[in-house]
Formats: structure tokens, sequence, C-alpha cells
DNA sequence: TCGAGAATCACCCGAAAGTAGGACGACGAA
DNA sequence: TTCGTCGTCCTACTTTCGGGTGATTCTCGA
């Protein structure tokens, strides 16, 4: 509800903006392609921002990937690699929370994986801190042990 | 790729419409904040959709499919690790380095490494800013994983 | 429609990690 | 001897992590 009126007045924003770009006296200094372009990109940018902001359930795709496992002998570090979902289950990692972990195995930093995933640095502190109590260590090289040893990482 | 295309065709599509629009402008048909107003709401949703389609695509829950495991007997991967001494040499990492590469991947804090080496912890420090220097990191969790990249670790 | 779980974000604080620079002694090769 | 490398240790500083708490929003299912 609260989220309808907010869009209600970014709405409105968004109306005054236009004006002013008008008020400019775009559409008579340039041609109108170039102003009709630039009210284009930005809207399109604008508009990329709300829908990265207003998720859906249905957004999630879970993609189901066979994977083999060599047999004995060579193994192919790098190659398929299986993860053991349930222990993400026996675990009560969330999707969100593995996909964090998956970024600190990475080596990225929290500011970076913020970045990565469209979220602020606290909410991935939040996260990793939460992974860390449910993996039962303290520090992320740890955790990256720990989820390697659980079939969670390659 | 074909994404690629298929995000050209898209722009082609957004011009051809944006042509439109403006043939009507020109016609005189709307005044132009009617106009600019149209298109900012075409565009917007047009970029709602773009976002929403973006992220899905980096949203993607990969679910691998349970797998058999390669025989319990001792494997290659898991048995004796050889490391690749050849590496140290190249990239001039000296056997103390090395040493606390291994105990960083371990999880231990410098505190702890400098406890279990018998050195002090801005020794750690040290050893440690060499090694990612050396082997062009600046994270301990990235030299586990460059480490393990270049055979040095399991 | 209510609540549980999830995801998000904020603020604070202390600890840990990392940077930059210098210093010193041991040792071996030039 | 002189030079270079290695290992050790230091100060001082900035950044990053991790813990704790509290809050809002959203979704889903009962």
């Amino acid at each position: 509800m609260r989220r309808i009126i907010a869009y209600g007045l970014l709405g409105g924003v968004l109306v005054a903006l236009l004006k002013v770009i008008e008020y400019e006296h775009f559409v008579h200094t340039y041609p109108g392609e170039i102003y009709g372009g630039l009210v284009a990109v930005v809207f399109v940018v604008l508009g990329i921002w709300l829908g990265q902001r207003w998720r859906r359930s249905h957004e999630v795709v879970v993609r189901e990937v066979p994977v083999e496992v060599p047999a004995a002998g060579a193994a192919a570090p790098g190659g398929p690699f299986a993860a053991d979902l349930s222990q993400l289950e026996r675990l009560g990692i969330t999707q969100r929370e593995y996909e964090i972990l998956r970024l600190i195995a990475e080596g990225l930093s929290n500011r970076e994986i913020g970045e990565r995933a469209f979220i602020a640095e606290n909410t991935v502190k939040t996260h990793s801190s939460r992974l860390f109590d449910k993996l039962g260590v303290s520090r992320r090289v740890q955790a990256v042990q720990r989820a390697r040893e659980l079939r969670l990482l390659p």
C-alpha cells in the first residue's frame, strides 16, 4: 500500500522532471529525435532500476542440471561439480545465503558482493553472518573450507 | 550470441517505435507534454521489463541432480596431494611464505598462524602481504583460490 | 488475512586484516 | 667486503570483517 503511494509520488517526480526538461526548450533547441531519444534513454534506465527492485516470485528459475562425476582416477578440477543441496536444507541455508557463499568463495569483499547482487553491503553482512552461524564457522576462509567439505562448493 | 542479436533487434524496434511516435508528434496531433509523457511511460514499462528479464537471468538457481560419487576408495584428488613446486619458484614464493599460505588456507587468523609458527603476528602480516603480491591478489580468500588454481593447494 | 520466514537495510563497535614504510641480523654469492 | 635475499619485527594507518540489535518490506501458505 505504502509502496503504491511511493510509486505515485515517483510518477509525479517523473512528470515534473519531464516538465523541466521540456522547459529547457529542448524541443526548440534540438530536433525532436534527440529530445525523444534522451527521454527514452533516461526512462529506460529508470525502468531498469525499477524493474530490478520490483521482484516477483516467478523470477527465480530453477534449472536442473544433470551432472556426472568422473569415475575414480583423474578428477577434473574445474569440471562439472555437483553441489550437495541436501546439505543446504539440512543446515537451513537459504538460496540467497548460498549465493553469498559462492561469491565469498570467489574472493570478493562484502562491498563487491553487494554490487554484484544489487544489495547493500550491510545486507551482505547480515547474510554472511547467518551463513557463518549455520556453517559453524567464524571466518570466511573457514566458511569456504567448510562448504567444500560439505560438497557445497567445488 | 543469440542474446546479443535479440537485443540488437529489440533496439531496432525501439528506434522504430520512437519514429512512429515522433511522426504522430510532427503531425501535431498531440501537444509536446503528452508526447513526452507517452514516450516516458512506454520506455519506463519497457525498462521494467528489461530490468526484470535481466535480473531473472542472474537469479537462475542451478540445481544439480544427485549423482554417483566416485568410489570411496582413495581417489586421486582426495589422496596425497602433490603441490606443483615449480610454481613456487616461478613466482618467487619462499618456503616460509608457502607455509603461511597453507595455514591461511586452513582458515586460521594471523594471530593463530603466528602462534602456530612461533612468530609475531606482524611477521605473519609481512609474509602474507608479500605472498599476496606474488600471487597477484589482495585478500586471503583470493589467495587460497589462486593457490588452488596454481595447484599449490589441494 | 494473518503470521512465519525471507530478504532487505541501518547503526554501532571492536577485532582482524591489509598497507606503507622502515629496521636489523644471518647467510651466501659475487 | 659488498650486495641481495630471507626472515624477523616494528609503528602507524586505513579498510574490511564480524557480532549484535532493531526495523521494514515482501511473499507464501495456513
